[in-house]
DNA sequence: TCCTATATTGACTGAACACTCCACAAAATT
DNA sequence: AATTTTGTGGAGTGTTCAGTCAATATAGGA
């Protein structure tokens, strides 16, 4: 078993229900079962162990979203690959998706390294440049655009984890969300 | 001079910048310029204080909302006359808003009181019901609506002072994020 | 088998923290 | 003016916490 997974895992789940400053070091330690000191040989400071986190669970994400969201068909098909791809996942893992919300609102995203966040978001601004070139989606900055989306899709997986819908209603809803996501962006 | 305003403006401005976590309440007590004790005078607790910021910076919004969006015109009107009066507020008081922000986002946000969220999205709600009534908006839950709604303002307002724009660019974003709000719903 | 490197433990520590307490000051009430 | 209530101060307290450390375990290579 993995010591060093155990962690992690026992962190998101403490952090996304008791915040940052609610859950202390040792807490999360015994809810994962080693001891106190095992923590600090994997992550020096509770920061890394945060900023870990975060790498850990957006490199999954971005993993899932470019096996499953298909890059052969049209502009919008790919566009809503995408969306469903990141809510798909985020019904499946949705303590790592509010971890992301949590950790986006919180102070230490803005001591992201910021090449490694534009490294992530270039291919869906270029994309979205591409759609703009192509006179399919409405002309403005694209990094407006990328930050609407992202909050688009942040809510509805807010709204869908905070009642219990049938799957069938789930995937209901995120179709339905695209379409409106569609229709603002064209 | 109000100490409890004072402390409740050091307070804003810390949680904001170094999240809840990462504020002890001697900061707080010392960035408003009175004496530990003093603070505790008058929010018994820590959590005590972040609640009544809460409320506090939701009602003073609420206020100007209400003072600022007229309600003669049309249904189209008065939407926008919202989301403006939002983000027009959200310019002046950069801080509070991304206290709002940070505090949805954080675990008090589930220990509010459910009576009170109700009572103040109950008018927005109502307005998005009768949009759907007269067929002017798609027909979806409104709560799934007042979600995507709350988003993307906050996601306007993120985008606004992340960056340094004039006051003309600001004003016009807003109009023109406005535009994809409204092409969204209907 | 020995040796070295890495993993794991949990008691420990020093600092930071939320909160208390009591003294005193200012205001309000009588 | 006397008395009560409310505001203010800041040193003090008990606890909690992030992080250390030295001892022990485990594993792998020579």
């Amino acid at each position: 078993m993995d010591k060093k997974q155990l962690i992690l895992d026992a962190a998101i789940k403490l952090f996304v229900e008791f915040g940052f400053h609610g859950t202390p070091t040792s807490k999360i330690a015994q809810e994962a079962g080693v001891a106190n000191g095992t923590l600090f040989h994997y992550f020096p400071t509770k920061d890394d162990l945060v900023m870990a986190l975060y790498i850990d669970i957006k490199t999954r994400l971005n993993e899932y979203i470019e096996q499953n969201a298909k890059q052969e068909a049209g502009f919008k098909e790919r566009v809503k690959g995408q969306y469903l791809a990141s809510l798909y996942w985020a019904l499946d893992h949705n303590a790592e998706f509010r971890f992301i919300q949590l950790f986006n609102a919180s102070p230490y995203h803005t001591v992201l390294d910021p090449v490694e966040v534009d490294k992530q978001t270039k291919p869906i601004l270029d994309m979205l440049r591409m759609g703009i070139k192509d006179k399919i989606i409405k002309d403005l900055p694209v990094d407006l655009l990328y930050t609407l989306i992202t909050s688009h899709t942040y809510a509805l997986n807010q709204y869908l984890a905070g009642q219990e819908f049938s799957k069938t209603k789930q995937h209901q809803y995120i179709s339905d969300t695209f379409e409106l996501l569609w229709d603002m962006l064209t």
